[in-house]
DNA sequence: CCATTAAAGTTGC
DNA sequence: GCAACTTTAATGG
């Protein structure tokens, strides 16, 4: 978890309940808030002029959503999207400021959290410019997998939809589909109950 | 429990 | 990448 949910309530932090679907924020927005998740699924997602949708990410427990642009003051770039129903815990942003200038050592936490973010930006951006679908695909489930202990082949059952593959490669799902499928042939992963396993 | 419908996954073109 | 088709999950008797 980025802060601590204690130092957020008593920071005057209150927890809302989200249903999936629900848009916690929109593209274009001014940020006014700090968020939290403590139970549940987000993705930052934008449409392009095809109205196809990408993905920017996919967050779940314990991070937060766009804090970056509480720093910088700009309007969000993407929006945010409850994937299932979600508990947030939101502080405004005079709030959020407040409590780092009582508790400066959650600049550091805050600092690793952006450097996570970003590092995921560098590794993503990296195999998503590959030509080769396979790869794109390759390169999200390798990064899920490489914050898991367990490394043993087939051991982490991938926990998103073909379609949400997809749209976090830029590809289209019958692409994802038919990648994967070779994949599995290849024994890279394997498929269970339609879930793939990796 | 079953029927109905929505969503996800699949396949041929 | 579209469209038709199949399978699974969700919903409401």
């Amino acid at each position: 978890m980025v802060i601590n949910e204690k130092f957020l309530l008593s920071a005057g932090a209150e927890v809302k309940e989200y249903n999936s679907g629900d848009i916690i924020f929109h593209d274009g927005a001014t940020p006014h808030y700090y968020y939290q998740i403590i139970k549940g699924k987000v993705k930052l997602n934008n449409y392009n002029k095809e109205g196809k949708e990408l993905i920017q990410k996919i967050i779940t427990e314990g991070e937060s959503i766009g804090e970056s642009l509480l720093f910088i003051g700009k309007p969000y770039p993407m929006d945010a999207v409850a994937l299932e129903p979600c508990s947030i815990i939101k502080l405004c942003r005079n709030n959020f400021f407040s409590m780092l200038n009582v508790y400066p050592q959650l600049y550091l936490d805050l600092c690793k959290e952006l450097s996570d973010c970003l590092y995921y930006q560098y590794i993503m951006l990296q195999s998503n410019s590959s030509q080769n679908p396979s790869e794109r695909i390759m390169g999200v489930l390798d990064y899920l997998k490489a914050s898991k202990k367990d490394q043993a082949p087939f051991s982490f059952k991938i926990p998103f939809t073909r379609q949400q593959l997809a749209s976090l490669t830029g590809l289209c799902v019958e692409t994802a589909i038919r990648v994967i499928k070779d994949m599995e042939r290849k024994k890279v992963v394997m498929i269970k109950d339609r879930k793939i396993y990796f």
